[in-house]
DNA sequence: TTTAACCTTTGCGTTTTATGCAAAACTATT
DNA sequence: AATAGTTTTGCATAAAACGCAAAGGTTAAA
């Protein structure tokens, strides 16, 4: 019954049999064999439904409330036993914003699964915004802290950015000496919802805020750094996006006693995030304390 | 995992795969092999076992704290949605003593029955001691409060008892004016525990405690009424056993102005007791209920 | 209003799991 | 040492679970 339990929650949760069967790694069919199962066994309708359109009825909100309650419970049990003989195992679904996750991210993965082998990883490097509370998904990385109070955050590290251009771009373009120069730059820019976009920038004496402009916008930091690099314009990237070309001299940082910002009100530090659980899975803890303790130690910082 | 976790809670509580398969209905071997999945599934060992000793781990013992609330919780989730659609179903054990379950219980059952098809009822007329704790028995009739104080119980009657024998006995023997004259007749036992036993008779003036003895013992009353319809000597049973009989002169009330009882302790009442569960089987509610309503409404007084 | 897309349900066949019989293995009691 | 009773195991059968494919139905888009 549990196993039907939690096909239940996961209907409910998604509000379709198509998506739970998704997520569960299940066909439709098998999806709707369960309910009817359930509510067979129960003697009632938990779900009114017609191809499009689910409602739990009362009796299935009843129902949902229990079992809820009743999964976290057997979950627990299920944990504090195992937590005490297995070496972790289960899987562990990512998501993480895709230049930091291949650049950063990806590299850490090997030696953790070898720490771990009976834990799997999925791992989703994709730009939009990920709604964890819908998706079939752990934990995110992202810039900011979420306005979601049911999830929970732990900073990874400062993603300080800086502006910066080609040598070749530079040179063929007038001086930028203070923030206000930046309007009249092609500047590419990180897509977002937003119609006009603004770069903020402070020092010890006073706090810019440019309305920029660009031909190039990509949701992805990897497009514009690519462009950047061939002349097209200017960027405000992650400093760990630029050192090694900025090194290279293959692009010169701009306007350098400015702390630079994409967004007025986040620092721009990097967060891990996962959902509050009563009885959260013991690996998402595993993973996230193995990131801190290479992102506090290594050389991302 | 929870019909497993059931018939693990059953082995621990019988201390037997054989028992516990008994009474669950299913083949030893089954349970055995259901004892081996969850521990598969669990990946620890609950019970250390032997063909004739079973031990609980220290896992097993967590998991079976962990897993008796799961069962309650799901059982109360469950009794709680079907009392609210579905006309009540299951099963109910009952042990009462022999005579009474035949003459008292038994005639009341097929208009409960009637009254809720859909519950099926197991009744043992069995005059051992039952063990609520250790059998799997919904509830049972017997006389006198149970001293365990895990159980509870409903008063159903008061019972009675007089002192008869058949006017052959009587016509053959000295007579009965008092109640010290009992220790001079063959009085048929009850059977009980004690080596000697004892009839207690009271009236408004005193209270007289008679060591009798005889030469027919049973556990239950119906040997015992037999016997005196014979002549064979003299009995104390409760009213409603000898009612018809006395009216018809096949037995004769002896020591009329007394109030006879079995055991210096106990009034001799009839409980139905029952076992106290945060979350009751509502058919034994039902039942309760039932019995209460008949014996306080008809010729059961 | 019609058509297309997508979801749920159902028929059916295959695979997996559960179950019990019978016998083997084991241990405690006599 | 033999017996009785319990657990375990091999095996065959029955039952349940599952997914494919198609049918049926509803809603959104054209």
């Amino acid at each position: 019954m549990l196993k039907l339990t939690r096909i239940f929650i996961k209907v409910v949760e998604f509000g379709s049999f198509s998506k739970a069967a998704k997520v569960l790694n299940m066909a439709p069919s098998s999806v709707t064999r369960c309910i009817d199962k359930l509510e067979s066994e129960l003697g009632i309708t938990l779900l009114k439904r017609s191809t499009r359109q689910l409602l739990l009825t009362d009796k299935g909100t009843i129902f949902l409330n229990g079992s809820n309650k009743l999964v976290a419970d057997s979950d627990y049990l299920l944990m504090s036993l195992s937590n005490q003989n297995m070496e972790p195992e289960g899987s562990l679904r990512i998501s993480t914003f895709e230049s930091f996750g291949r650049l950063n991210i990806c590299p850490l993965i090997p030696e953790f699964l070898a720490r771990y082998p009976k834990i799997n990883i999925e791992i989703e490097l994709d730009n939009k915004m990920v709604d964890l509370g819908g998706e079939n998904i752990d934990l995110a990385i992202r810039i900011g802290i979420p306005e979601d109070s049911s999830l929970k955050s732990r900073k990874l590290l400062s993603n300080h950015t800086c502006i910066c251009a080609s040598p070749g771009y530079l040179s063929k373009h007038d001086n930028i000496e203070q923030p206000q120069d930046l309007s009249s730059h092609n500047c590419l820019l990180l897509n977002q919802q937003r119609q006009r976009t603004y770069w903020y920038l402070n020092n010890s004496q006073r706090n810019a805020k440019v309305h920029v402009s660009g031909n190039l916008k990509s949701k992805g930091g990897t497009p514009l750094l690519e462009a950047a690099l061939q002349g097209l314009g200017v960027v405000q990237l992650a400093n760990w996006m630029v050192t090694d070309f900025v090194k290279r001299g293959d692009l010169v940082v701009c306007l350098k006693d400015w702390d630079s910002f994409l967004n007025e009100s986040s620092s721009g530090n990097v967060y891990v995030i996962y959902k509050h659980s009563p009885y959260p899975n013991p690996n998402i803890r595993l993973f996230i304390d193995y990131l801190i303790d290479k992102t506090h130690n290594q050389k991302i910082k």
